[in-house]
DNA sequence: ATGGTTGTAGGACAA
């Protein structure tokens, strides 16, 4: 059986119903975990949702910002959310489902790491400061996990580690998402086989990856200014079951894209 | 060169 799992910033959940839909058609995923819902969660799409056949819906959202949830065809084991920095923002959600007989049950994280704001100096940005606290907490959380239970983290990451994630390294390397202060919290909260970084295992540098193309530019595909900023990350015992990843770039093209698009990852048994 | 666009809002702010 095993499970198909995808992750995609929607930046606005009702705006992006269509969207949704095309996803569904196209990486036929057993779960969805969405950032950016930008919603409260009594006006959450939901019947729509159960529709295209997700009918397990974990929502934690708010009103105008952040907000993620996850959509699953199969039943929740537990469910559960967590609150970073001593804030609740609605930035994660988690649930645990059954991955199919060789997997067994996997807990599933979908997360929304701050932005951070435009100035790269925690001193006079409180944003990046926010941010780097955040990733800083993704270490000690992670090394906090059960050792027994097989775990997937997705979501936008808002960092860009590697060079290949940027259009341009030289003229990103003091923007934030990829910088160095990010870039070294980030590889922390995977180091010593905390996290394996799926798609890079699947996809390996130095082949160009980008997930998010800005709204700004004239034309995002010729211009092709893009940064890999949604990731997908497994525990190491998963490694045997990595089948396939899937970056959707065709999404950033579709009506009323967002700018961010799905990726998704294939586990077999 | 310090722009440009999208979204939630129904003005300013976040991304």
């Amino acid at each position: 059986m095993g499970i198909r799992i995808s992750t995609w910033n929607v930046n606005s959940i009702r705006i992006r119903l269509d969207g949704l839909q095309r996803l569904v058609e196209t990486a036929r995923p057993d779960v969805v975990c969405l950032q950016e819902t930008k919603v409260a969660d009594h006006l959450f799409p939901a019947a729509a949702i159960r529709e295209l056949g997700f009918e397990h819906q974990l929502l934690h959202g708010a009103k105008g910002y952040n907000g993620v949830a996850i959509l699953s065809r199969r039943p929740f084991i537990e469910t559960g959310t967590r609150a970073w920095c001593g804030r609740e923002d609605c930035r994660h959600a988690l649930a645990s489902i059954d991955a199919g007989e060789g997997i067994g049950p996997i807990e599933i994280h979908s997360l929304y790491v701050p932005a951070g704001g435009d100035i790269p100096d925690p001193e006079t940005n409180d944003k990046f400061a926010h941010k780097l606290q955040f990733l800083e907490e993704m270490r000690d959380w992670s090394m906090s996990l059960s050792p027994d239970t097989p775990a997937v983290l997705v979501g936008d990451l808002n960092v860009a580690p590697l060079e290949s994630d940027v259009w341009s390294h030289r003229q990103l390397r003091n923007v934030i998402s990829h910088t160095e202060p990010e870039i070294e919290r980030l590889n922390r909260a995977m180091e010593d086989g905390l996290w394996i970084d799926a798609v890079r295992h699947l996809i390996p540098p130095p082949e160009r990856l980008y997930t998010w193309w800005s709204y700004r530019a004239r034309d995002w595909s010729a211009s092709d200014r893009g940064r890999r900023l949604d990731h997908i990350w497994v525990r190491p015992e998963l490694e045997p079951r990595f089948d396939d990843v899937q970056v959707l770039r065709e999404a950033r093209g579709w009506p009323k894209p967002s700018d961010h698009v799905p990726v998704t990852l294939s586990l077999k048994d």
